[in-house]
RNA sequence: GACCUGGUAGCUCAGCUGGUAGAGCAACGCCCUUUUAAGGCGUGGGUCCUGGGUUCGAGCCCCAGCCAGGUCACCA
């Protein structure tokens, strides 16, 4: 597996022998402390004040003018400028700034600077080095954009499949790349910190399942060896934190990762994150409180208002959001009331708005998919729509009134569903035959349905409160909290396929 | 999965109607002690995504494939 090396590989690799040769060590492992960093440097600098400093950071770029020279460091914060003067940095010897900083070096190096902050001719704050030592030495040339006085860039790194696939390169590049990922951690510290102070305890459950569960999907396959059985990766952490409902646990929650065997697009990762929380002796309605009232602080906590710019659009997540039930979702968008048809009816009507049906659709199916073709895209201000057909939602309570729905709510946002809710079904023989039902529509062929899950029957059959459940999507709020039009903006290392070489 | 678009130097891209493979930046060499995307002068660097085909001749045309992006479908 001989990778055949560029002329500007082999000329690094060449530098690298030069510094041992030098009695330098490329890769040296003692500490290096460093005392501040360059958004510190710039944002604090004082004229005229003696402020030693000791950065670190990478290489960016570098201009030389015979014996003194200007290079930039980027660190974990952004960019400082480095004046470097041979005299300064060297005594008798002049190695480290002829050869070391002028030839043995590269873009990309990871270097420490200890000098001292002092404003060029120029204006710019910067640092005059008076120590420079090599850190990491950088074997690969990296691709180098740049901004001019215009603030245009040059050059820069934006081919997707590159960026995706080397997000280490297209970190160091494009820095602005971070600001999406650190939004996106600080959206589940402000989720985690409003469920922690309810009370709520955040557990962790099997990734690896015998059967899979909690949602209708299909999932991946693998195998254990020591046993000898398949398992499953999960799809949903539903029926495991159900299960701690019945053990007593009144208010659990987790970010879980699931895996979803089917396609991808720019909304779709194969692996992807959800938080789902179970609180017992609560409903579907008290549950849309909460989500109202927890995402509204996460776009305080993210961007300081509740408004949130989405591509064209500005999302207003202030309380309280408007709520529809999905019959009156359609009725809205379409002007039909659909609430009284019965299946013919209604196929006759999905079909007269455009949406394509078949035979196999019963009446629940039917209403889902003129809700999907006709009303999802075009809610774009958070929006819950509430009561769902029962044929949907097999781990959803029975309406407490309405005949064929269940207690069931979406949150959509910027069209697109961001989280899911219920009161949870706990009677176990209702619950039972519900799952029989789904049997039956594995036997007629849907890889969706889903499995009968006798463990998780046998626990609720131990009887579990009336509890509310909520899944809620953290990559599609990441998207929109970060306006993001693509999930893989907002995963650090977004499934690819394999290249083949 | 379908359709559209794209894949050329380390990076960003050009390449006409099929006729010797190009530019800027980066790299390398020399000069230069406060510069600002790019100081000056000079030099090297290519599996034109892969495999077939047409042709005297293919980066370009044809076929098949790989990878990506977009749109749609699928996915509550």
């Amino acid at each position: 597996m001989k990778r055949e090396l560029s002329e500007q590989e082999i000329i690094r690799r060449e530098s690298l022998q030069k510094l041992k040769e030098l009695g330098i060590d490329p890769y040296p492992s003692a500490i290096f402390e460093v005392n501040t960093t360059s958004k510190k440097i710039i944002a604090n600098y004082k004229d005229n004040e003696e402020l030693e400093v000791v950065i670190a950071g990478r290489l960016m770029s570098r201009r030389i003018m015979g014996k003194a020279s200007f290079a930039e460091i980027q660190d974990s914060e952004g960019r400082v400028q480095v004046y470097i003067n041979r005299d300064e940095i060297c005594e008798e010897d002049k190695t480290m700034y002829n050869t070391v900083f002028k030839k043995l070096l590269d873009i990309g190096d990871i270097i420490g600077i200890k000098g001292v902050v002092f404003t060029t001719q120029v204006g710019e704050i910067s640092v005059k080095a008076k120590e420079l030592t090599v850190l990491t030495k950088s074997l690969r040339p990296l691709p180098l954009p740049k901004i001019d006085t215009d603030g245009v860039t040059h050059d820069s790194f934006t081919d997707p499949e590159k960026r995706y696939r080397q997000r280490s390169v297209d970190l160091v590049v494009n820095p602005e790349v971070k600001d999406a990922f650190i939004k996106r951690t600080q959206l589940t510290n402000s989720m985690r910190s409003y469920l922690n102070e309810k009370g709520y305890l955040e557990v962790e459950t099997p990734i690896l399942q015998p059967l899979y569960g909690g949602a209708a999907a299909r999932p991946f396959k693998t195998h254990h060896n020591a046993l000898d059985v398949e398992l499953y990766l999960r799809i949903a952490n539903e029926l495991y934190l159900k299960r701690l409902v019945v053990g007593g646990f009144d208010g659990v929650y987790e970010f879980s990762k699931d895996f979803r065997n089917e396609g991808m697009s720019r909304f779709h990762n194969p692996e992807f994150t959800q938080m789902e929380l179970y609180v017992a002796y609560k409903d579907y309605i008290w549950m849309m409180d909460l989500v109202e009232e927890m995402v509204e602080k996460i776009a305080i906590d993210l961007h300081g208002t509740t408004e949130v710019k989405a591509g064209e659009n500005t999302i207003n997540f202030k309380r309280p959001w408007k709520r529809y039930t999905m019959y009156e979702a359609i009725e809205h968008f379409t002007g039909i009331d659909i609430s009284k048809m019965d299946e013919a009816k209604m196929s006759q009507t999905a079909k007269k708005l455009g949406v394509e049906v078949d035979k196999s659709m019963g009446r629940g199916k039917l209403i889902d998919e003129i809700f999907g073709k006709k009303c999802e895209g075009e809610l774009i201000q958070p929006t819950f729509i509430i009561d769902y057909p029962v044929e949907m939602s097999p781990l959803a309570k029975k309406h407490r009134e309405k005949e064929g729905l269940v207690e069931r709510f979406e949150a959509i946002c910027n069209g697109k569903e961001i989280c899911n809710a219920f009161s949870e079904l706990n009677d176990p023989i209702d619950q039972r035959a519900r799952f029989e039902e789904q049997l039956e529509l594995v036997k007629r062929g849907d890889e969706e349905a889903m499995l009968l899950d006798e463990d998780f029957l046998r626990a609720i059959e131990y009887g579990m409160p009336p509890t509310s459940g909520m899944g809620i999507g953290i990559d599609r709020l990441s998207m929109i909290m970060t306006n993001s039009s693509s999930i893989q903006d907002v995963l650090f290392f977004p499934q690819m396929k394999p290249k083949k070489d």
